[in-house]
DNA sequence: CGCTGTATTGATAAATATCAACCTCAGTGG
DNA sequence: CCACTGAGGTTGATATTTATCAATACAGCG
C-alpha cells in the first residue's frame, strides 16, 4: 500500500501492553498489582487483520467492544440518506475507536481498515465493571471520552481551506510523534478524496492546497508520501483551528 | 429578555432532583436506597443565577465540576488567536456543561448565561469516586459522554446552509419537546449572530433562510419567536444532517 | 423622541465546488 | 517486454454558494 512500512505498535505480551497503546499507562501509572493487571489483560482480544476495504464494524450493529488500533489506520465515516459519505474521523495507531457507541449501545458509524488494520478489542460492558475498582482505568476512559468530543469540535469550527489542511497535517504530525514516528516525514494512507470528505472540501481542492503549500515551500508531496519542510509556518497556518 | 417566561426546570429538593435533570434517572431507576441518593444529592450544588452575559465559567479555569443547566440557557465557544469567535454549542435546561473539561482538568472554552441561568453543579471528582460504587452513575457519565461526541460530529458535516438551519431548528424543537415544552412554538435565546456562527454561516444568511422558510411556510418567525408550522417538511430538510 | 443594538434586505465579491480534460502509475495480460 | 487499462490524482475553466459590504428597518429603552 505504501512505500514504507507502516507504523506498527510493539506487541504486548501477558504482562505488558503495546507500548503505544492508550491503555498501557494505566496499570503501571497507578501502581496495580499484578493480578489487577492479569484482569485488565484477560479483556483484551487481539483481532485482524483487516485488510485495505474491509470493514472493522458498520453502523447500526450491536455495541459491545471498543478497540485500541495496534497497527494501521481506521477510517470511520456515516452514509446520509441521500447515500452521500461523511467522514468523521482517522484512528492512527494507539487511538481508541468504538468510544461514540455507548451512547445508545450501537455503532453509530461505519468503521474501515484503510491499510492493514489489526485491533486489540476490550469488552466494554467487562471494562466498565473493571473500572469500579480500578480508579485509574475509570478516570482513562473519562478522560479519552472527554478528549473525543474536543476533537470532534476541533474541525467542526469556520475556518479556511488553508487552515484546514494545515491543521490537518499538524494533527497528524504530532500523533505521529507521539508514537514515536518522524514527525515531518510520513505517508499518508488515506485517499485525496478521503481528506476532502473530512475537511469538506473538494478533491480538487485538496489538490490545490497541497500544490500552493509545496510552493510555498512549506511541504512537499509525492502521491501519499508528505514532507513537512517547514513546521513552524505550517503551525502558524493552523494555529487557528488549534488554538495556540 | 424573551416574550414568554424561559423554560424552567422544576427545582428538586433533598430527595428528588429537577424532573429533567439528566441525573434525575440515575437512583430512581437503579433501585438505589435512600442512603446512596442522598450522597449523591450532597454533591448538588445550586448555584446562579448568571444573568445574560455573565460567564459560567472561562477557557483555561481549573476544571473541577460539571453542571446541569436548570433554568435559561447556555453558549459555549472559544476565541482563536486571531479573536474571532466559535460558538460550540448551545444548553438546555437539563442538559450537561463541562463535559469536555475532564480531559485536560481545565475548562476548553468559555460558558457564558444567555438569559438567566441556574445550575446545578456537581464535584466531578467526587462523582466519580462515587460512581465507583454505583455502576449506574458510572454509566450514566459514559453514556453522557459518548453522546457529546456524537452531538459534536453532527454539525461538522458538509450541508447546505438550508440543511445546517433545518437541523438546527428540529434539533431545538426536539429537546424541548423532551422537556416537556412545545415543539413547535418557542423563543430562541440566542442572537442571530450566535446562531450564524454556530452554522458556521454569515448572520446575513441566517435571516434570508428564515425568511426563506417563512415564504415556503415551513415556519413563521418574529423576531426570536419561533412557530414550526410543517414539521414534516422541516424534518426532511434536516434529514441528512440526522440521518434518519 | 431619538438613540442603540439587532435584524433585514439588496448589490457585489470571494471562496470553493463543479465540470471536463488530462496525467501518472501500478497492475494485467497478451 | 510492453501496450492496455483503470483508479487516483492534478490542472484549468466556469459555476454556485455564501460572505461581505452598505444601507435601511425596527424594537427596546433612557
Amino acid at each position: 500500500m505504501s512505500p514504507r512500512p507502516n507504523p506498527i505498535a510493539d506487541d504486548g505480551d501477558e504482562f505488558r501492553f503495546c507500548s503505544t497503546c492508550a491503555f498501557s499507562a494505566v496499570c503501571l501509572a497507578q501502581g496495580y498489582d499484578k493480578s489487577a493487571l492479569r484482569e485488565l489483560h484477560c479483556l483484551v482480544e487481539h483481532v485482524g487483520p483487516f485488510h485495505d476495504g474491509e470493514h472493522v464494524f458498520r453502523e447500526g450493529e450491536p455495541f459491545n467492544a471498543i478497540a485500541a488500533v495496534r497497527a494501521g489506520t481506521v477510517k470511520t465515516y456515516v452514509t446520509d440518506p441521500a447515500g452521500r459519505e461523511q467522514v468523521l474521523g482517522f484512528f492512527l495507531p494507539g487511538e481508541v475507536i468504538g468510544l461514540n457507541a455507548i451512547h445508545q449501545a450501537k455503532y453509530p458509524c461505519n468503521a474501515v481498515a484503510l491499510d492493514t488494520v489489526t485491533l486489540c478489542r476490550f469488552s466494554f460492558p467487562m471494562m466498565a465493571t473493571l473500572a469500579q475498582r480500578m480508579p485509574g482505568l475509570q478516570t482513562l476512559l473519562f478522560r479519552l471520552l472527554s478528549q473525543d468530543i474536543g476533537k470532534a469540535a476541533l474541525l467542526a469550527g469556520d475556518y479556511s481551506a488553508d487552515e484546514r489542511m494545515a491543521a490537518f497535517l499538524i494533527t497528524f504530525s504530532r500523533r505521529y510523534a507521539v508514537r514515536g514516528f518522524s514527525p515531518t516525514r510520513f505517508a499518508l494512507t488515506m485517499a485525496r478524496t478521503d481528506i476532502a470528505n473530512y475537511l469538506r472540501l473538494a478533491a480538487e481542492t485538496v489538490s490545490r492546497v497541497f500544490r500552493r503549500f509545496q510552493d510555498e515551500g512549506l511541504i512537499r508531496v509525492d502521491r501519499r508520501e508528505v514532507e513537512i519542510l517547514d513546521l513552524a509556518a505550517l503551525e502558524e497556518r493552523a494555529r487557528c483551528v488549534l488554538r495556540e
